[in-house]
DNA sequence: GGCCAGGACACCA
DNA sequence: TGGTGTCATGGC
């Protein structure tokens, strides 16, 4: 594989769909709360929770830890799995205030790989929850693998040897500077195709991939 | 009416 | 380490 591929698909993507304007959020703590909520949902979903949160006043971390976890189940209802994830908001916002005093500041303030470390400690925060939130509320240079980066990432024969979300992730860091806005951009981008892509195995002929299908067969 | 969304965790072998 | 079940609504 040329070192030039995934700058390549990138390039490509970017000039077919333009930019993506991640993340939507009004600050990075909505940024947060989005990227626990999203957790295999829609995004159309989580926008009606967050606009839910809003209106009864508790977009805040000291809110969502006033707030009963009943109440803030029946308020992030859309997104499903209200429950688990009404229990992952109160985990990571207990933990927020109890570190860090609820000041995202001296969270992101930290070094790269303890950010990560303890992000991963925090009760429905895993690999990619933690990476977005670094890479989207944080603005710190880590990619963002998701099942759609996989899928595509898969079906362009560029797969790593081990299916793990590290080697994914280790195939864009290696291979790209590091660079917060290309991260955030490309992982948007990918999400993007994944959305019009088809979903057949093998690739079919006609969808969204073909095109970097054939730049690839090409390179 | 079935499929699947911008996953994570518990549990098992 | 890897596979499976669970959590669950809403749009197409």
């Amino acid at each position: 594989m040329g070192n030039k591929t995934l700058h390549n698909i990138y390039h490509l993507l970017y000039k077919q769909y333009g930019p993506q304007y991640w993340w939507p959020g009004e600050n990075p703590f909505e940024v947060i709360v989005g990227a626990i909520l999203t957790q295999s949902a829609a995004w159309q979903n989580v926008e009606k929770a967050i606009t839910n949160l809003k209106n009864a006043g508790t977009m805040s971390p000291s809110a969502l830890r006033n707030i009963s976890t009943d109440k803030l189940a029946q308020l992030i209802h859309p997104t499903g799995y209200y429950n688990a994830k009404a229990l992952k908001l109160k985990a990571f916002v207990r933990w927020l205030g109890a570190s860090y005093g609820d000041d995202l500041n001296e969270l992101f303030a930290l070094d790269t790989d303890t950010l990560r470390r303890q992000l991963l400690d925090v009760y429905g925060i895993g690999p990619e929850t933690a990476d977005s939130i670094m890479l989207y509320a944080g603005n710190k240079p880590i990619f963002v693998i998701d099942a759609y980066t996989r899928r595509i990432i898969s079906r362009l024969g560029l797969a790593p040897e081990k299916n793990s979300y590290d080697a994914y992730q280790k195939l864009f860091m290696n291979q790209l500077p590091q660079n917060v806005g290309l991260f955030n951009e490309y992982h948007a981008l990918l999400v993007r195709l994944g959305k019009d892509a088809c979903r057949k195995q093998p690739m079919c002929g006609n969808c969204c991939l073909r095109k970097i299908c054939r730049f690839h067969s090409d390179a």
